[in-house]
DNA sequence: AATTCTCATTAAACTAGTTTAATAAATATC
DNA sequence: GATATTTATTAAACTAGTTTAATGAGAATT
């Protein structure tokens, strides 16, 4: 779990002894392609973080993926909305490969934080992190045209696109197959 | 600051003595219509909780004014994203009524966090609460028709609609003050 | 009260996407 | 290796917005 530690401690300084507590918790979990981390209608129970794979959070409207993110190498996700709300969710979260991920509990996640200031300070400076990415998300879709949107993905996340059909990738800049389509003739006349 | 303090406890228990800690840091603002807390270039030193009044968040394009948010009563704010990333603001803080904030500095905000786990709690839980309002906030720019972001919004802050110009909240939704027009003709032929 | 200024609406021409359907290409399966 | 299935592209008709420009209506200023 050596990078699941580095990664923690980018965000600020946790001590061995704090460290050592944390790590306790998490329990290495395997997923075939295709499987499911979580379906609508389920109660989300766990954070994750993604040793090796790819997996995608989507919602399903009338027969169509709508897909939220990718979540690849070194990313903390979980389906935060339902995990915080503590809702039933609407998601999936499906691994598009063969994937491992650490895994804790919600509750586990709430022993570390009363036990370790340093820990809540790691978790309020992810959300954070959260926070900016979503941001600047929120700016893309309105200030960007979906072509402008598309060339950033590729720029940002040349990879996904090896590793990812092209349809989750339309529907994760929020169009249709056939508008990026579009978009990638349109690039390719230039 | 009664409702400054009742707000922080809406999210999280926080002691007397560590309220009177934190509390002790924040100072009362008097802004008057069109001041700005804050100018694209300068860097964000501040917190504000909005006691009373707005202020709208936005960026300039093109001579265009692009609305992020509106900030009104009970809105802790900032320019988060700057604040966050400790860069140039892009952004303005614009009193849109005469408005009174109080303010807390980053240093401040840093003792405090420091001082109190309670706080620094209030503190994720507060970032949690942002993450879940931007969250919504994505999901309906990709989910959502324009018309329908449009009906949103009428439900969920009605009073926006008396407080602030059409062709602010036009930018807001993403639209041209045209697009917004044609959008309440045809809905209110139906 | 007249004038100026700001804001909202309307019209016309345009654009970047949509949907549906057909076809082509790539991948998986037997 | 042939066949079936999934994925990507193309075409055609359509739609909800855009831009630019003109007009109308209300509020503020003199």
């Amino acid at each position: 779990m050596e990078d699941l530690k580095r990664t923690i401690r980018s965000y600020t300084h946790v001590s061995d002894a704090d460290m050592k507590f944390g790590l306790q918790f998490y329990k290495k979990q395997v997923l075939k392609k295709g499987a499911y981390l979580l379906k609508p209608g389920q109660y989300i129970d766990s954070f994750y973080f993604m040793k090796q794979g790819c997996v995608s959070y989507y919602t399903m409207a009338e027969g169509t993926a709508q897909v939220m993110e990718f979540f690849t190498e070194g990313y903390f996700f979980t389906d935060l909305y339902a995990y915080i709300e503590d809702i039933q969710s609407q998601s999936y979260l499906e691994a598009l490969e063969d994937t491992v991920v650490y895994t804790i509990s919600k509750t586990d996640v709430q022993k570390v934080f009363d036990h370790s200031h340093q820990l809540e300070r790691f978790g309020r400076l992810s959300m954070q992190r959260t926070f900016v990415i979503n941001f600047q998300r929120i700016n893309q879709l309105r200030n960007l045209s979906n072509q402008e949107r598309y060339l950033e993905l590729l720029k940002k996340r040349p990879t996904l696109f090896q590793r990812v059909p092209q349809y989750l990738i339309a529907s994760y800049l929020g169009l249709t197959p056939v508008g990026l389509s579009k978009i990638r003739k349109r690039l390719s006349q230039k």
